[in-house]
DNA sequence: ACTAAACTTAATGTTAAGTTTAAGTATCAA
DNA sequence: TTGATACTTAAACTTAACATTAAGTTTAGT
């Protein structure tokens, strides 16, 4: 039983991409990964390819696309035809919400930047300005002009 | 069978909190409301410290508490003799978080304009740079000096 | 031969904060 | 009296991306 030179067992992939054997079987169930080779015995077998494709998955995950993204993203690649700008409105849309995101972040942490300025921590618990705010029927969020 | 007259249902404490009965329950169960009445027939019968108690905790969710982070902050309240500087604190911890978060969040968003930046949107997906660079084996965070 | 690794399906657990559903009973307000 | 509301417990569903466990079988590598 002969195999090819360059062929990877699950766990020899999982090592190199850095990614669990489970999880790797996991990407094959969800569509991520497909016609996955297999030994006479039936154990899955994965070429370099494969490990690009996790390397892929990995970098898109890190950079914040989902699971269902990324499946997007990969089924692009089977549409050679088609412009690149799609996967650039993929992207531009990604940072738009990471921004909205960011933004809402920030928000919330003016808020709580404002709450801790108007306690000097010396007052008791029952005096204190932060817990007296909360208790308001509306936060006033008031911006400065 | 007289009620006092200040005394809501369960159902008006959800209109006026912005909050569902169900929730209201939830937060009974979890122990974020205590000794709630009851009317002769079992149901719950609130005052206006709940509903300032459920201002404060639809604030406190508002300003990035969790459940368990509120109930730690109304836990302390019943402790007038401590002083403020304890809620100020778990105040700059959270806002310390927010930072990480965000710096996250910013770092994610930088990779990805550099991806977007390098990808005119004009070339066939086959060729396109930002796909390409997903493949890499390490994507490479080069930082300007 | 022997052990490590892989195979299978399916379910359960994780985190957070609920929402929804069920299903039947009881109470409240007009 | 009637219809709206509330009561109960308990469980399942939601989102996201897996991790864990079970339990038994088979294969791969030395």
């Amino acid at each position: 039983m002969q195999k090819s030179i360059t062929t990877l067992s699950i766990g020899e992939l999982a090592k190199q991409s850095d990614t669990g054997a489970v999880t790797i079987r996991y990407y094959e169930k969800r569509g991520l990964i497909q016609g996955v080779l297999r030994s006479d015995g039936g154990h899955r077998l994965y070429d370099g390819t494969m490990l690009t494709r996790l390397h892929f998955i990995r970098n898109a995950k890190l950079v914040g696309f989902t699971l269902d993204e990324i499946d997007e993203l990969l089924a692009l690649q089977n549409h050679p035809n088609r412009s690149s700008a799609v996967v650039k409105q993929i992207v531009i849309d990604k940072i738009q919400q990471l921004d909205e995101k960011i933004t809402a972040l920030q928000q919330i942490k003016r808020a709580l930047s404002k709450l801790s300025a108007c306690c000097d921590g010396k007052s008791s618990i029952h005096a204190c300005p932060i817990l007296k705010t909360l208790k308001q029927e509306k936060i006033t969020n008031r911006k400065k002009k």
